[in-house]
DNA sequence: TTTGCAATGTTATAACATAACATATATTAT
DNA sequence: ATAATATATGTTATGTTATAACATTGCAAA
């Protein structure tokens, strides 16, 4: 998929931008939940809550529990801040919240590697056939599994 | 989202639609994956694993284990006869094996109740946009969480 | 008839997630 | 400043979902 690893800037660009979204909205960024939107963006593959509260142990080598890391990926999925992939039980970051609501995603089973890709065609599309059928949408889950280029010619 | 219940005779037919597929691909339909099969499908909602190992223990009257399901399982999603909708860990029949690969769903959080929504302009839709990043699709998971016509009147 | 294979039984445990209650920290109203 | 309130976190325990690993069975081909 050949997807480069964020450099630090754009993390912190994205770290600030999320601070910026919940100083105005009153939202608390707090150490911890800040610690695990680090982790998930970080990473440059989708992380499973696990993985993030062993990161989280290794940085504060303070005992920590599940329930620390679901609170905190709760607060950044209600936000936009982070999201959930269903089909691997993994999150991954998001790098336009509030620009829109959903967001879709290509998943390289190979690799690991994942893109989103929220075009607006697909997004009509989706309105469309829930409309045709009288269904008022809360939220959507399209997670499209496969190779990408780069593992498909491997 | 008004689904009336399968009559005995719609079931039977998907049984002996899914009996019919099996024999001629030489795949074995024991009497478990038969069982389990006919549970999902007479469920009018979808249901869980452990639900499912519930049903079995009270029909056979002999212990039972998760094993079993979710090896009957696995077998009747490889072969499509069932799907499986992630964003909520269930599984549901499918009532036209073969005709189609990918399967959409829209799922109502009030009754449970769901819907198939497998149309070609949004298989379209999806097949374009992977290709247009040179994605190769293995398998999509599209399930649209919200509420139907009957839910959101009342 | 034994060898091989597919399916199932069984035990145990891994992986994912939350309930419930205690404690701490921040905010606000008095 | 202080009590009252709300928000966030710590901690223990447990609930839920899923699979590994190995034993057993039953049937079919050699």
């Amino acid at each position: 998929m050949i997807k480069k690893e964020k450099s630090i800037t754009e993390l912190n660009a994205s770290i600030s931008r999320v601070d910026k979204i919940c100083r105005s909205n009153n939202l608390g960024f707090s150490d911890i939940r800040r610690q695990v939107y680090e982790i998930i963006i970080k990473n440059n593959k989708p992380i499973k809550a696990y993985e993030i509260l062993d990161e989280i142990r290794n940085i504060t080598n303070k005992p920590s529990h599940p329930p620390t890391v679901y609170r905190a990926i709760d607060f950044l999925i209600e936000n936009g801040f982070v999201h959930k992939l269903n089909s691997i039980n993994s999150f991954v970051g998001c790098f336009h919240p509030k620009t829109h609501e959903e967001c879709y995603f290509l998943i390289c089973k190979k690799c690991n590697l994942y893109q989103e890709c929220c075009d607006d065609s697909l997004k009509d599309r989706i309105s469309k056939t829930a409309e045709h059928k009288n269904f008022l949408i809360s939220n959507t889950t399209l997670e499209i599994e496969g190779h990408c280029l780069d593992c498909s010619q491997k």
